[in-house]
RNA sequence: GGGGAUAUCGUCUAGAGGUUAGGACGAGGGAUUUUCAGUCCUUAAACCGGGGUUCGAUUCCCCGUAUCCCUACCA
């Protein structure tokens, strides 16, 4: 039998990193297993503000990020489609039908209003809650329906509830956790079908699974506690059991579930921050699997389906550590080409307003002109701060002084201007350079170096009291790659200009 | 209240009935150097508690404790 691994969504929001994680999980498992991978949108609940229609697009955007596109969807389509369960209805509907039909449910007449006042009262009694079985008694429910046909005027809406089973316990085997034991009288009689006709997750994911012929259920350890009533649906349809997963929650620092106040949790906000789509995959999986005893924490997808099995997957909660995603991300950054990184960084350079935007089709061959320019400044640019990058967000941050308009005193750091200005040589230095740098002949990192190595000898001053002071000159600050190839990337006139600003306008009187 | 799961350095984890309990992130120290970053070397850092089983348990079993999850006409 061919592996077919599902990933099931519900469009209730922006896709959770660790809700993804399974989707890495799933997919992981079908490559692995040469099987095939599917997603299903599990949009059953249409609750105002549960129902996020939009949802759906970050769910793909999740996936086609990480290259783990599913080989049926409802993107592609697929023999079992639709994969959207709002269009598969009927399916469910029959299906409790044939329960109902079969005794394994029945139809419930009891109200809202009831079933809260009963789950109050058993609250503050402190007694087991759930629902209290009144119209699994064909009698009681026939008497409930009256009264509420003649209350209301009409039929009474109504659910469908699994009849479960008062005796016995249900096993589940888990694969990595093992054989776990219910007792199915502490089992509540599940809602199957929801009175707006549409199916609870129980129902739909058992008909689903069945009718797509899924073979492995990975989902997330919130899922265990209610296992047993999937599995009494699954046998009540008379469908064998596909083998199930849970693996571990991601949580906080806290140990809380990972939600929004211990950071980003959203998958899409991680996409957009600039981290690469390999260290998320990377680092996702490594939340929760491990390849055994190979020390080692790097893998290529490749070798991570060369090595993934479900036995690898641990069964307790993983803090998410943003540090840790943030060296492996540092990691991927430095070891990719230049020009992938350049392209990336781009779009953040354009947002934060330091780099035009791409010119229109009307544009001048002036404008075009200009534009080409700009790319080329940033092609110099980008490679020198590519080794200092967590994210490609912070190129930002870290190139900023490249592209802003720097006039001493604006712009520059008063701490850095104050360390390093207060030099006697300054004012020499910085006209040696000036003189020389104007005169010369190609701005090339070799000619650089050279001529600020002469005028530090001329001076009688030490290198490092050559450098920094013109780093900060040129630069504002302290900090940023090696100075020659710095200022070879900031071009002639900027760092000349920069020069003459400090010269004219810093007053050695206010130097420490 | 009930049920389920889990428990190794701060974090992610490896591991085996007998090991110097291993690796990675992070932290400390050092080297390189032109600052930062990187790279290399290096240090500190862990088996929840109590009972069993056993020659021996951190590993297997039980109990306790702690934590998380579930306890909806949500998934």
């Amino acid at each position: 039998m061919t592996v077919r691994v599902r990933y099931a969504p519900s469009p209730t929001g922006s896709p959770h990193v660790g809700n993804v994680r399974t989707a890495i999980y799933c997919w992981l498992l079908a490559r692995k297993e040469g099987g095939q991978f599917l997603a299903r949108l599990e949009d059953t609940d249409r609750t105002p503000g549960r129902y996020v229609p939009e949802g759906i697009y970050d769910i793909e955007a999740s996936l086609r990020y990480l290259g783990i596109l599913p080989d049926e969807w409802w993107v592609s389509g697929g023999p079992c489609a639709p994969y959207i369960q709002s269009e598969r209805l009927p399916l469910y509907q029959a299906a409790a039908d044939r329960l109902i039909e079969s005794g394994h449910a029945y139809r419930c007449y009891c109200s809202r209003a009831r079933l809260e006042a009963l789950r109050a009262e058993r609250e503050s009694s402190r007694q087991q809650t759930g629902y209290d079985r009144l119209c699994r008694d064909p009698e009681r429910r026939e008497q409930m329906r009256a009264a509420r046909a003649e209350q209301e005027g009409g039929e009474p809406s109504s659910v469908v509830r699994l009849a479960m089973p008062t005796e016995g316990a249900t096993v589940l085997h888990d694969e990595v956790r093992g054989d776990i034991v219910y007792e199915n009288r502490l089992q509540d009689d599940q809602v199957l079908l929801k009175s707006d006709g549409f199916p609870t997750y129980f129902l739909a994911c058992a008909v689903d699974d069945h009718e797509m012929g899924i073979t492995h259920i990975l989902r997330g350890d919130d899922w265990l506690s209610s296992a047993p009533k999937l599995v009494q649906v699954f046998d009540a349809l008379g469908y064998p059991l596909p083998k199930f997963t849970h693996p571990p929650l991601i949580v906080g620092a806290d140990r809380k579930k990972l939600s929004k106040r211990h950071g980003s949790t959203q998958f899409v906000s991680f996409m957009e921050a600039g981290y690469l789509p390999e260290a998320l995959l990377n680092f996702l999986v490594l939340l929760g699997w491990s390849a055994g005893d190979e020390n080692r924490e790097l893998f290529t997808i490749p070798e991570l389906i060369e090595r993934f099995s479900i036995g690898g997957i641990t069964d307790s909660p993983a803090v998410f550590d943003y540090e840790k995603l943030n060296w492996m991300n540092g990691h991927y950054i430095r070891q990719s080409p230049a020009g992938r990184i350049i392209g990336l960084c781009l779009p953040y350079l354009v947002k934060a307003g330091l780099v035009s935007p791409p010119p229109g089709q009307g544009a001048s061959e002036e404008e075009k002109l200009a534009y080409s320019r700009e790319l080329e400044h940033v092609r110099r640019v980008v490679p020198l701060e590519q080794g200092r990058m967590k994210t490609l967000s912070e190129i930002v941050e870290l190139a900023g002084f490249f592209f802003n308009e720097l006039d001493y005193p604006s712009g520059y750091d008063p701490k850095a201007a104050r360390k390093w200005f207060g030099a006697p040589h300054l004012r020499p230095l910085l006209e040696r350079e000036i003189a020389a740098w104007t005169a010369l002949p190609s701005w090339t990192i070799e000619a650089l170096e050279e001529t600020t190595r002469a005028i530090g000898d001329a001076l009688g001053v030490k290198f490092a009291e050559v450098i920094h002071p013109t780093r900060v000159a040129a630069t504002g600050q302290t900090v940023g790659p090696g100075l020659f190839e710095t200022l070879w990337a900031l071009g002639r006139d900027r760092t000349l200009a920069r020069l003459q600003s400090v010269l004219d306008n810093h007053d050695p009187a206010s130097a420490e």
